[in-house]
RNA sequence: GGGCCCGUAGCUCAGCUCGGUAGAGCAGGCGGCUCUUAACCGCAAGGUCAGGGGUUCGAAUCCCCUCGGGCCCGCCA
């Protein structure tokens, strides 16, 4: 850290030169700025070493990445969120005094602006003769080695603005993460239905199985849980008549921390009244296939986007839960066997979940086994037992299933969709042996979501996914960290 | 919870096997250069080798512990 001082306070005594001189380091605008983007346009037209005609000059401003200086010339690259432009400097143009006063002054790292009229230089490259320098914020920070950037994991994720600042791909990637997102969001807006926002801090946090983070109100004196799903408010929205509903922000999971789940993550779910499982499956199709083709369009020319983003395209494979399971393990009848063939059948199949765990979870076990790793696109799991699954309704014509389906992603579990339960008498017996099998509070018993649907829940249909998950996936990135901005890391 | 790997200058990395005064490039300082783009050339400077303990005449290097991170497995949706 000693040395970090050195290089700060080399770059803190030219901010205090440049104040003694009676400039301000830090002023507060910097008015009719262009993105680099039109002097990059202005340029097309020039040839090599040609100044654009006499106009009204340009005005650029971003973050100042390399100075190459020639004596009486220098070159330096700026780079703004519509790209990287160079900046031509001349004792000419500047005058003696000014020119060197400005090399003397600057560092990499420091956001200017600059006025002056396009020019390509010898060389071809689209630049900025420079008639005038600003200073907008001073660096008194050195930003990493221009060349290979911030490589240090744990130090990227932690100081994500230092790999943003130094990385125009890393920049790339969060803004298609944005427009992405808008995109679903436009999908289900166009098809009629509304956001809306319900709780995250709630008494009862239920709807999936997960330990929740615990808080406390200090004006209620209550222990308060983060949600851990949407589900359950979404479709007390659909008793209440909103009848199409979704949300998309964040849910909370109070588990490990890997590639694939993050405890902070951005929850998508969507619930559709007189609808079933099969138009919601029309839906996901659908959705799939537009953000496919945005990313594809965001991202022209990279060839990882363009193998991941191409496994959301139609056809999806459909694939019967119990069938597929059935062929593949070639075991007969599961849905007939008794828990205790269960449990043997998933132990030889190297699954060391507790003994009391339910059918459902023996046969989960399985089909993660024999069946998962059989995907190699975006693919669809239709029927579940009724054992894997509380909320859902019963099949209407496979018994002992229910109407839901998955969709999966090679290597992790994209959504999950079913025909809703809307029997509050079901409801609550199955809310009630849920405790009795696992007897721990990953399962909450919600009783107002219980009497709520004594008012009558219309027939619907509902779907979560994870957000970060459909990004990783579209863009073929195998970590979810690399989609969050900030993700949780132990702090230091 | 189990296993493997990583942490050296602001940044990117050598050095660790086989213990002997801590190295390079970029960035920063000084000097040179009017078309470079990882600019180039010369000079000088820059270190709590993640932290602690041990072995040793001597530890970045060998051993133990701790902290932080990554990957795989398990568990968890």
């Amino acid at each position: 850290m000693a040395e970090e001082n050195r290089l700060e306070q080399d770059r803190k005594a030219k901010v205090a030169r440049w104040r003694a001189e009676g400039k301000e380091p830090y002023p507060w605008s910097f008015p009719d700025r262009s993105p680099t983007e039109r002097v990059r346009e202005a340029c097309r037209t020039l040839k090599p070493g040609e100044e654009a005609p006499p106009a009204p000059p340009v005005r650029v401003a971003g973050r100042l990445m390399a100075v190459r200086q020639h004596g009486r010339t220098a070159f330096a690259d700026l780079e703004d969120l519509s790209g990287s432009l160079q900046l031509l400097l001349r004792v000419d143009e500047l005058g003696e005094g000014p020119y060197n006063g400005w090399l003397a002054d600057l560092d990499p790292g420091d956001i200017i602006g600059a006025e002056g009229t396009p020019i390509v230089s010898r060389r071809g490259e689209p630049s900025l003769l420079v008639r005038s320098l600003t200073l907008l914020a001073k660096a008194v920070r050195p930003p990493p080695e221009k060349f290979h950037g911030l490589q240090d994991v744990e130090e990227r994720l932690r100081r994500r603005y230092v790999d943003l600042l130094s990385s125009s791909e890393a920049r790339a990637r969060f803004r298609t993460r944005t427009l992405l997102v808008r995109e679903i969001r436009r999908y289900f807006d166009d098809a009629g239905f509304l956001e809306v926002e319900t709780p995250v801090l709630t008494s009862v946090a239920g709807g999936a199985a997960a330990a929740p983070f615990v808080t406390r109100s200090n004006y209620l004196d209550a222990e308060l849980r983060l949600r851990i799903s949407i589900e359950l408010p979404l479709k007390r929205l659909l008793v209440g008549g909103l009848e199409r509903v979704y949300e998309l922000s964040k849910a909370f999971r109070n588990e490990d921390l890997d590639s694939i789940h993050s405890p902070e993550f951005t929850e998508f779910e969507a619930y559709w009244a007189y609808a079933d499982y099969h138009d919601m499956r029309h839906l996901m199709e659908g959705l799939f296939e537009r953000l496919a083709h945005r990313t594809l369009e965001l991202c022209p020319g990279d060839s990882v986007v363009e193998a991941a983003a191409k496994r959301f395209l139609p056809p999806f494979p459909t694939v019967d839960f119990v069938d597929a399971l059935e062929e593949r393990s070639g075991i007969p009848d599961l849905l007939s066997k008794s828990r205790e063939e269960l449990r043997e059948l998933a132990r030889a199949v190297g699954s060391t979940v507790p003994d009391n765990s339910s059918n459902g979870t023996f046969l989960d076990k399985l089909f993660e086994h024999y069946v998962e790793p059989t995907f190699d696109r975006v693919t669809f799991v239709v029927d579940y037992p009724a054992a894997t699954t509380p909320l859902a309704k019963r099949h209407r014509s496979k018994p002992g299933r229910v109407e839901r389906f998955e969709v999966f992603h090679p290597g992790f579990e994209l959504a999950n969709a079913y025909t809703e339960l809307n029997d509050p008498d079901e409801q609550e017996a199955r809310f009630r042996s849920q405790l009795g099998e696992r007897g721990d509070d990953r399962y909450a018993f919600d009783e107002d979501y219980v009497s709520a649907l004594g008012y009558g829940l219309p027939p619907c249909t509902g779907v979560g996914f994870g957000v970060d998950r459909v990004l990783m996936g579209l863009l073929g990135i195998p970590s979810i960290k690399e989609v969050i901005l900030f993700p949780l890391i132990r702090s230091r």
